[in-house]
DNA sequence: TTGTATGCGTTATCAT
DNA sequence: ATGATAACGCATACAA
């Protein structure tokens, strides 16, 4: 079954030099001559010779490997911040090791144990909706390897994260309906505890309370943000006796389902309903009218997650420093709240 | 730095037996005794034991990591395969390893032989759209690492592929719009002299043939397939001086594109201007008309893909005899052809 | 049922 | 500039 690889020893015996020095030829070490090196290079290449990484590793007791964690791969938000990752990682020589947990608390546990035997230098992750708790990080911590929470984070605990300052964007999204004169304004978002999700409530909470609008409850759904809940939502809202004039989803996916539903029932998007959605998802433009938005730059925050974790791990900088980098998020304002 | 693990060494010296009576004892091993093996297994746990994978990799001589190595990870399609590949991988004990070549060759041969050095067990392709020569992976095929081409598929080569038939989707596509009375159909697509786009360009002419319309090569337009490019695209098509009457794009996101264009330059969907897609991205639901377009299984493309070579590694199937594995599609009709 | 001894392929230390 | 050799932590053939 398998066939025996070319190692060192090979080279090192053809050559009749020792496997100290082919191991450096190898690495390029300036130790060695540049004619020696040439020899070992040229004969390693002919016979296709590859590093065992696993001795290496081993040996060096390191992996060279991230491990990422998302809810979901297909969210184009996620992969679009894994996009970025990748390109981090992959250019300062890093593997990635992806999971996602399907939303799953459990799955979420046992990769992140998974993780742990393979010995990932370091930890990039994006909770699941209703995970709030950090216990089974721990391990990570006591054992310092480092781990980055990004968008979906949770400020308990030493690890560092990075998000936009999520209660201020739901603010501003909720504040922009209210300023364009909507009074009955929806929230649909999922159910949690202590999350970002938690976050934009608050935000919306706080809008609401500055134009003196008292919180109504009957007003906020909870379900999963997919687009067909977003469906259902729209059903929710026209069954409603007094009818909303205004609806604020936590994502654009969702948005994008509930606003077309709404349209199918014969409502006026923005002058009966004005929606604004989450993320600046491609959806938000193709939906007719464009979705007003919350938009944050989810490659840029890939990049910077990457970027921040092996700069520690390089000893280039010592994360540990900073608990908390908040990125920018903007309001973009289209044509499902302001006609024209 | 490293502080130092604890090992079998560690646990056997403690309990006064054989690192050799350890190792087997935390894999179940049914050699050992009950009573010794939860000796073990409670000293494990307590100090927190966790196997070095590289040792053990090491002397196995095998990773339990698959290679995964797509385009783009920021596509929806991608990223629902990916998701199911992940569901079996993870189900079945191995990791991801998961590379974007960003459409780019060069790239795609350095994580290939990223992928070969870091002795992936097996490797999941989906090409990029200028991979027209399968050279790189001849590595993998000469150390009979299994390799599955996935969606993306190139036939040449002894290597297992999966994907549906382009060519016959294609067809039926533009048959479709030829059916319902269009006869200036529009091809977007992207340069590709050996892949999937190619096939389907095949299908569109078959059709064109078919009802004995001359191929117009200044109707196919040619481009990256983006959404931004199915914008252009529209721009494009109003500029000729005889308009258009369909539209047959290789997939959803570049159609949403060019149909919102389109429609924004007051074009009627579908009666001046029909447009078909492909992929059944959840955009096609949004846009309106609602997109026609190509239906196939990304999530199932996946999990076939996983667990075709995990049987395969397992012993439990030779994928070697299966050449290919060709998945069903189907024409979804909307609204962007269809009225009503 | 348990133990002994060795190899897996590198890299690092210490000599030379 | 090069070499000898000892880890790294685990799994297995063979012995007991």
């Amino acid at each position: 079954m398998k066939k025996k690889d070319i190692t060192i020893y090979d080279i090192a015996e053809q050559l009749n030099i020792s496997t100290a020095t082919v191991s450096r030829a190898l690495r390029d070490d300036p130790l060695v001559s540049a004619k020696t090196k040439k020899k070992v290079m040229e004969l390693a290449e002919r016979h296709g010779y590859q590093v065992n990484q696993f001795a290496r590793n081993l040996r060096k007791r390191q992996t060279n490997t991230i491990g990422v964690i998302v809810p979901r791969l297909n969210s184009f938000f996620m992969a679009t911040v894994i996009s970025g990752v990748e390109q981090v990682a992959n250019a300062a020589g890093y593997n990635l090791l992806i999971s996602q947990t399907s939303e799953s608390v459990e799955r979420e546990h046992s990769i992140v144990q998974t993780m742990f035997h393979n010995r990932v230098d370091g930890l990039l992750v994006s909770l699941s909706y209703h995970s709030n708790n950090l216990d089974h990080f721990n391990r990570f911590a006591q054992k310092e390897i480092p781990v980055i929470f990004f968008d979906r984070t949770n400020m308990e605990g030493n690890f560092t994260s990075i998000s936009i300052n999520n209660v201020h964007a739901a603010y501003e999204a909720t504040r922009h309906l209210l300023q364009t004169g909507k009074r009955r304004i929806v929230h649909i978002t999922v159910s949690s505890t202590e999350s970002i999700y938690k976050e934009r409530f608050r935000g919306y909470s706080q809008a609401l309370a500055e134009y003196g609008i008292p919180l109504d409850m009957s007003l906020v759904c909870l379900g999963d943000l997919s687009l067909e809940y977003g469906e259902e939502a729209a059903r929710y809202i026209l069954s409603l006796p007094q009818r909303p004039d205004g609806v604020f989803v936590a994502n654009d996916n969702c948005a994008a389902g509930c606003l077309v539903s709404l349209k199918k029932q014969g409502i006026d998007i923005p002058n009966d309903i004005a929606v604004v959605g989450f993320n600046d998802d491609p959806v938000s433009r193709i939906v007719e009218p464009n979705l007003t938005t919350i938009r944050y730059p989810g490659y840029q925050m890939g990049e910077l997650a990457a970027r921040t974790l092996i700069n520690h791990l390089n000893g280039d900088a010592n994360m540990l420093l900073t608990q908390h980098i908040l990125l920018r998020s903007d309001l973009v304002i289209r044509g499902s709240t302001v006609d024209g």
